[in-house]
DNA sequence: TGGGGCACTATGGGCGTCAATGGGATTAGA
DNA sequence: TCTAATCCCATTGACGCCCATAGTGCCCCA
């Protein structure tokens, strides 16, 4: 099943670096790359983050965008100016650079979360809270409608 | 991968030189050469660089246009007198020239972004400025679009 | 069915290379 | 001649590449 699933934490060692979950990695790397493209999140202190072809996929919708449009101009500037490949060391690690830390809070540890089609870098108290905040919205929802 | 993605600051030595990151470099200099082109953007205090053959691609949608019409005049005008190439040394830096502080506000460090095809020179500051005006567009209009 | 071994992941660390930066020396230009 | 650009080299800190180890789950075989 090649789709991003589930979510485990990884210890940041003192050089910097942290092992991306096996599972993501060998998704990543089946397809033949061996770095992936890391974007901040809009509305969360999280990275979204996939192969290269994540990145392609949002310069093909640029593209059949107005490009006189002031937000394809954003649209540019966010998705390049914003986002940064991450290269796999040969053992599949990546070094969490300002860039990671900054957006996220990250320090000591990292979790990494499936998204499907890709996934996604937290800090991890910033993900439980996430997480609950998440749950809690979705069982008030669903309170509402079966009530 | 062949694309200018991501943004790093440099610092600007007594000489008034700065390092271009070693990625976007590469990029250029794979291409084979050894100088840059850089243009005043027309709504940003940022300058944006890449390779001698922007220009050249720049020029290309001119030639296409009515020579007589008067905004071809205009954007001659524009790419040449307010373009400017710059040479790159041994070690890839180049110098800072009144031509990039005049219009960026640049005194002691540079921001490089990546723009996909070419990238962009800020004064750092400015850069933050606008890269968190840019995200806060973006979602809002995300935010009007979802709900 | 239980035990042993194999495979693999996460993690730690050594070491060489390269990028960013600083500065001296030489050359060209005003 | 004085200033500024260019070339060359040194330093240092970060990063990539390599290998080692411990813990864990799985499989196979007795």
């Amino acid at each position: 099943m090649n789709r991003f699933l589930g979510h485990m934490t990884n210890r940041i060692d003192a050089k910097g670096r942290v092992s991306v979950p096996a599972q993501f990695r060998l998704i990543v790397q089946s397809a033949g790359h061996t770095e992936l493209y890391a974007l901040r999140s809009l509305h969360l202190p999280a990275l979204d983050v996939g192969g290269p072809e994540l990145l392609t996929r949002f310069d093909k919708t640029l593209e059949s965008a107005d490009p006189f449009a002031e937000t394809a101009d954003d649209m540019s500037f966010y998705l390049h100016a914003d986002g940064s490949f991450l290269k796999l060391d040969a053992d599949g690690r990546i070094t969490v650079t300002d860039f990671l830390r900054e957006h996220t809070g990250i320090s000591t540890d990292v979790t990494f979360a499936g998204a499907n089609t890709h996934f996604q870098i937290w800090q991890p108290d910033q993900f439980e809270a996430h997480r609950s905040k998440v749950r809690a919205r979705l069982a008030e929802k669903r309170r509402l409608e079966t009530s």
